[in-house]
DNA sequence: ATCATTTTTTAGATTCGTCTAAATTTTTAT
DNA sequence: ATAAAAATTTAGACGAATCTAAAAAATGAT
């Protein structure tokens, strides 16, 4: 059984490496996992010995079947408590972060499913990021940074690309939020800042939010 | 901070010293958490240069305020878990213990809140156990068990002395949950067996069973 | 009151997860 | 292509939480 740690570098391996296939670096895991270099090393070697990734020295790191699936259970699980969090007991989306951290680490096939059926199966958390279903499916979506969009392109808000309170924070101040219907009136040709119409209301955004919002097409 | 494992020291201590103000001795607990009088010691000899206990050397350990206070956040946290998990999850009252072992320990003050929130401030939990207030006030309440009721004598059914899975199933299988109606029909002089009517069915139940029922009495 | 038994503590070892400092390998710049 | 820089690993240490075996203290039976 894995312990606490081992899931979280588990679970590190599996979002640094979101560009498919590549290994991850030592240092990168080392920053995000917040560590030195060194304890990184020792626990991939663990890691490895138990074929939870596949490992080799200098080279970086990926995960092995079995490492992958039980990341995507982490994640299943983190994503579901954050549903949990913000549908039923009322948090921000910019405060379920960090409890979801605890709680995607209890151990409970049975109260995982039962969390499933209570919230309904929902297919995406509340940063719009998709939760992996019982059989560890994840699915995809077509999405696009808003930076991207041109004049008058049309589409709908399905979530973030950096999570953190602070940008969830300012979100909240322009009222925008998961399925927001959101579409572009103008870019400055200064520096790409925006002015947008979200859910009919006019709002002008900088060129850093632009560029960390998902959005679905609608045109 | 209390690690997880202090946490379940503290917490053992309070439920052994049930028996107020008497010191806890060292095989007690290592009996109780499965573990080693020599570990016992080494984990209480921490505890106590914390200030979470008042320990002696051959004499035991009591908590101190501190430490009661912790290990009565633990409880609350607990319980709180475990109503959630029988009323709004379905698990039957012997499945919740060993997730809630696990939930107990999520530190967040702001979900304990939201959670007693969300299930609308319970005072019991699904064993009939007192939930600790957000002060940490634990209520106590007239508590009688069945086997000191003599015939003729009614009561409700509101907890458990014995909350093991087997003792929980025996239970259900007789239909005997919290809120159920007993009235004492005939104790048998051979045994002290009983048979009582539960919520107006006649039912035989065994000394053991009787003697880990705790009802409030009703008349 | 003393001796045998039980309980408790101490001593020393182990595993996990981390660290710092030093050594080694890889990458990069000229 | 090679030297300097950067990244990575190894070596050795530490604290937490546990264990076994041995020593010490408390208890209890006569």
């Amino acid at each position: 059984m894995l312990s606490h740690s081992e899931e979280n570098y588990l679970k590190a391996i599996f979002h640094l490496r979101s560009n498919e296939g590549q290994a991850v670096s030592t240092t990168e895991l080392a920053d995000h996992l917040n560590t030195k270099p060194s304890s990184v090393t020792d626990m991939l070697q663990r890691l490895s010995s138990n074929q939870w990734v596949d490992y080799r020295k200098y080279k970086g790191v990926i995960l092995s079947q079995n490492g992958e699936q039980a990341a995507l259970k982490i994640i299943r699980k983190h994503r579901l408590w954050e549903v949990f969090l913000v549908e039923h007991l009322n948090f921000n989306w910019d405060e379920v972060h960090e409890v979801a951290e605890q709680l995607e680490h209890i151990q409970s096939d049975q109260l995982t499913a039962a969390l499933d059926r209570f919230l309904n199966f929902p297919k995406y958390d509340p940063h719009g990021d998709p939760i992996p279903d019982a059989t560890l499916q994840l699915s995809k979506r077509t999405k696009k940074l808003l930076s991207n969009f041109k004049r008058e392109e049309c589409g709908v808000c399905i979530g973030v690309k950096d999570s953190s309170a602070d940008f969830l924070k300012v979100l909240d101040r322009l009222a925008i939020s998961l399925g927001s219907a959101i579409q572009v009136i103008d870019i400055e040709e200064f520096d790409q800042s925006m002015w947008i119409a979200v859910d009919g209301e006019q709002k002008y955004i900088s060129t850093k939010i632009a560029s960390n919002l998902y959005l679905k097409p609608t045109t």
